[in-house]
DNA sequence: CGGGACTTTGACACCTCTCAACTCTCGTGG
DNA sequence: CCACGAGAGTTGAGAGGTGTCAAAGTCCCG
């Protein structure tokens, strides 16, 4: 999940069945918290396809400095290789499940052209996403980015409570400032603001009411 | 081109032309300078790899700001098409010459396999070069940022001058500054900092000479 | 020769980072 | 049962990097 303009999420497996009933290699993964899926340099045996849970993808530099290149969401692809090789880490942050697919059915049309076709679309809108999210790192300010990734956090994963949208956190403070290229203080103090104003109420540090959405969406792309 | 990880770039489409025989599509067109080759929400008949030239894919926000998000030199692909449709403008800031791909080709194996599996990996190879990019927005300074985009384009397109290396700038001080997520006049500044380093010297504003290439580097992934 | 776009430099403001302290929760062990 | 420590989150003070605004310089081209 990058920070992406709303109205074109993907569609979990469950809801195409019919699209990977043709995948004889079709199988499923339990991760527990905090379980690796794959690190930088590993072979890239498959691409999943997350189920449930969430997962986080990362890159640091050598001296240390972290970034989190996505938020994996249920219906998200994530592995794909580059020379055969995965080149972020990717850890589960909550319980989750993956459905395997081999790295043959991506890169071989012919192995299994429906899925072949699912895996390829979802490359394609892996690139777009990201180019969604440069605007994010390159052009907006802590507020914008801080409101941005509530807001599209609300919608995609929100569960409405009459006006009120209630988002559940699974990421740390210091994750989401590593995905919005911020510290965690700033991050920190930039939801604190959020909540001055009223547009949106803590109920604990990891559960958050989206009071305002319209407001929230406003800050997400002000001058 | 991301200011990417080096030793990994492109090959020409005219160093691989076997690959190619088999696009019964293949075309070529020539770009004048300033001269769009698509623009934002434009269908995406095709994918374009380019032969010579530098072109540039933007993006812009309602308010006006503008992210460069890839510099396209020779080598590079563009344009890859997110449900049907191109998500960013595209044109040429040098006379450039690009080869036209039909985006069947892309979607659909069984057109030309061949150059289905070109296009293919050039996607994989965005993605990753994109994830580079990334750590550049989200994890680097004014100073680390502007080193590493120079020492890219001297590695990628540079010619060497004895124990030197000349840069070509064929883009504008506000499309790195674009590029890299900073302000025209940090460029400016930063570069000119780097030549009272003495690591680079300027020619003229659009040609500088990297006199200390190690230095370079070392600015660019410094803590 | 003059106008305009681009580049460079300066002064200043302010946003974000850094460093630090405090709180809170939770799990461990005495 | 309580003490303790570790880790995450929050808040504050101060510094510094980068943006903003302004002006001058450079170059190209009409």
């Amino acid at each position: 999940m990058y920070v992406t303009a709303p109205g074109e999420f993907p569609v979990p497996v469950s809801l195409r069945s019919r699209k990977t009933k043709h995948d004889e290699n079709f199988k499923v993964h339990d991760l527990k918290q905090d379980q690796h899926l794959f690190r930088e340099g590993d072979d890239a045996k498959h691409i999943y396809e997350i189920v449930s849970g969430v997962l986080r993808l990362t890159r640091v530099l050598e001296n240390g400095r972290r970034q989190v290149i996505a938020f994996g969401f249920p219906g998200d692809f994530v592995g794909f290789p580059c020379c055969g090789l995965h080149h972020t880490e990717c850890d589960a942050i909550t319980p989750a499940r993956v459905v395997y697919h081999r790295r043959e059915a991506l890169e071989d049309g012919a192995v299994n052209p429906e899925l072949h076709a699912v895996l390829l679309q979802a490359a394609l809108r892996e690139i777009r996403a990201m180019q969604d999210h440069f605007m994010m790192l390159g052009c907006k300010s802590a507020r914008e980015k801080t409101a941005s990734f509530l807001s599209v956090l609300a919608q995609r994963t929100g569960t409405k409570l009459g006006a009120y949208t209630e988002i559940k956190l699974p990421m740390s403070r210091s994750d989401i400032a590593d995905f919005l290229g911020l510290t965690t203080e700033t991050v920190c103090r930039t939801i604190s603001q959020l909540r001055s104003a009223k547009v949106i109420a803590l109920e604990d540090p990891h559960v958050i009411v989206v009071l305002k959405p319209e407001a929230l969406l406003a800050l997400a792309e002000s001058d």
